[in-house]
RNA sequence: GCGUCGCUAGCUCAGCUGGUAGAGCAGCGGAUUCUUAAUCCGCGGGUCGUAGGUUCGAGUCCUACGCGACGCACCA
């Protein structure tokens, strides 16, 4: 049935092997990035129609074919760019010339040759060498339209990236932006550390966990939905700055802004406070878009965001007065607001109340980069306190297009207050799924925390907003998909590679 | 979990108020030494997501299920 295009494939395989030729190749060295052999064509100056005598090795993937009989122009593409290799009947050895007449897209080959410009000046590597590095068995997308079904964009991501150009310029733009954080906060005296993912008790965040299970020692554990309290066991241990690129997992919802498991930086600094983290967000993004290009204006589906700093910073009760209308300390105003909006939690605490109107009439309304600080203290259990205004925790979040990129805090250092708001959370929060007191970090802080200021910040978020993209999927490479039910009988699938019972010692580690 | 929309050839998509399936690309055969989504001539390719139902007749209408996208809920 459908298999006759790899059928195909298959039969140009066997006279390949028929021709002698190893149809999977082996190690090239001294192959030049498509990108460098454009730069490269653009500095040696080479006019149309003209051929250099400098010799170079191209590699990549045959996304373009065009066969004019006795020429073979090829449209290879590498992770960096495409370049065009041009095979004549005159210029290969007869075998080669063979393999030419063989070839089909998706093919990856490597060919040796001098690089010049054809009579309409497209720059191209003449080649006097071609090697199969590997015989494609399925064909790829169509060649204008590319992949565009989601679903197997996803699920098969590695077509996605060798069809679609603008998904590899996403994935490198999300490297180089994971690259400047790490060395903007490596320049400034951050340790880079690792912390438990397996956690016997979860905390540092709000959110159901998965659940697993070791089997030596017989106990559950969790996969993180935060490193905080441990990067805090840090700071009471003397590292006085560190940071942690967490792969989080929080069993909740999946939607345009939210994968199960996700990337988040968290940053601490000892002796600084929510103020320095604003400063420090304020840094990390900036330097990324230079590093980027652009502009700090940003193109954002219709919109544009304006990055430029300093960003406005806010306090929160400021944003309900001015977007709800309705002083947040006002406990009769707020029922009143929430009502109006068709929140009505009798038993809801007052700050959950103010929550909502926050959530309903402020964020949303957030396009540009705003700190929103200073939240009602019932909200931030892990938060140190206004000294002169109990009701207020040293708290903010960073708003863009309506959506947490940060969240940060002047840490709370005070053991027992520390005990007391996390004891007043979990009594607040029945679900029997909830994290039980984390006795140990109450103990860590009894020996001593230095005040500290921390922060955490969507990491696949920020990809999203510099890089313009409007789901989170389309900046972490293999986003959870509901496997898709094998038809008996049939071979392969579009699923997720391995199953639990992978047979051991088949990894590399 | 709820709602809306979608699922037709390897890919991108047409297919009206029900009448028995189409195009482009890819593929196959042929021509072609400067193409750029090459071009020209010819040819093959389908369990219309799955299972039921209505009907003389279903890609089209109905029901259920599966998968996806978006929105809502959840995510302090």
């Amino acid at each position: 049935m459908s298999d006759n295009l790899i059928e195909t494939r298959r039969q140009k395989l066997q006279q390949l092997r028929d021709l002698g030729i190893d149809p999977y190749g082996g190690r090239m060295d001294r192959i030049l990035p498509n990108r460098m052999l454009r730069e490269k064509v653009e500095r040696l100056k080479i006019e149309a129609g003209q051929t250099s005598e400098v010799k170079n090795r191209v590699a990549g993937r045959i996304v373009l074919l065009r066969n004019i009989g006795k020429l073979i122009f090829i449209t290879l593409r590498d992770s960096t760019g495409d370049f065009q290799l041009g095979l004549s009947k005159s210029m290969l050895p007869e075998n080669e010339w063979k393999i030419a007449k063989l070839l089909d897209l998706s093919d990856i080959v490597v060919a040796d040759g001098h690089l010049g410009r054809t009579k309409t000046n497209e720059p191209t590597l003449w080649a006097e060498h071609l090697h199969l590095q590997c015989k494609a068995l399925r064909p790829p997308p169509e060649k204008w339209h590319g992949l565009s079904d989601p679903d197997i964009r996803y699920r098969q991501r590695y077509v996605d990236l060798f069809t679609n150009p603008e998904v590899m310029r996403t994935f490198r733009q999300r490297v180089l932006i994971l690259n400047t954080v790490r060395e903007y906060l490596v320049e400034r005296s951050f340790l880079e550390v690792e912390t438990p993912t397996l956690q016997p008790i979860y905390g540092g965040a709000a959110a159901r966990p998965f659940t697993t299970h070791h089997n030596t020692l017989d106990i559950d554990l969790f996969l993180r939905i935060s490193p905080e309290l441990y990067l805090k066991r840090l700071l009471v241990g003397g590292m006085e700055r560190v940071f942690e690129f967490s792969r989080n997992f929080r069993n909740e919802g999946i939607d345009t802004r939210h994968n199960p498991e996700f990337t988040l930086l968290e940053a601490y600094q000892a002796y600084g406070d929510y103020n320095d983290m604003m400063d420090l967000a304020e840094g990390l993004v900036t330097c990324c878009i230079d590093r980027l290009g652009g502009g700090m204006v940003r193109k954002y589906g219709e919109k544009e965001i304006d990055f430029t700093v300093p960003w406005p910073r806010r306090k929160y009760a400021d944003l309900v007065k001015e977007f709800a209308g309705v002083d947040m300390w006002d406990s009769a105003a707020v029922r009143a607001k929430a009502a109006s909006i068709g929140i009505e939690k009798k038993h809801a605490a007052e700050a959950v109340l103010i929550a909502d109107l926050y959530d309903h009439f402020v964020e949303p309304n957030l396009l540009n980069p705003t700190f929103v600080m200073d939240w009602p203290a019932d909200l931030c259990p892990l938060t140190r306190r206004d000294p002169s205004d109990p009701r207020i925790a040293q708290r903010f979040e960073l708003i863009v297009n309506g959506m947490e990129l940060a969240n940060a805090y002047t840490e709370l250092n005070d053991p027992a207050v520390q005990e007391a708001t996390l004891r007043k959370q979990l009594a607040g929060q029945g679900d029997e799924t909830m994290a039980v007191m984390d006795e140990d970090f109450i103990q860590a802080l009894e020996y001593g925390m230095p005040p500290a200021g921390g922060i955490g910040m969507g990491l696949d978020r920020l990809v999203m907003l510099l890089t313009g993209n409007p789901s989170i999927r389309e900046t972490i490479l293999f986003p959870l998909q509901r496997p898709k039910a094998r038809v008996p009988g049939e071979q392969g699938g579009a699923d997720s590679p391995a199953g639990p019972d992978t047979a051991p010692g088949v990894t590399k580690s």
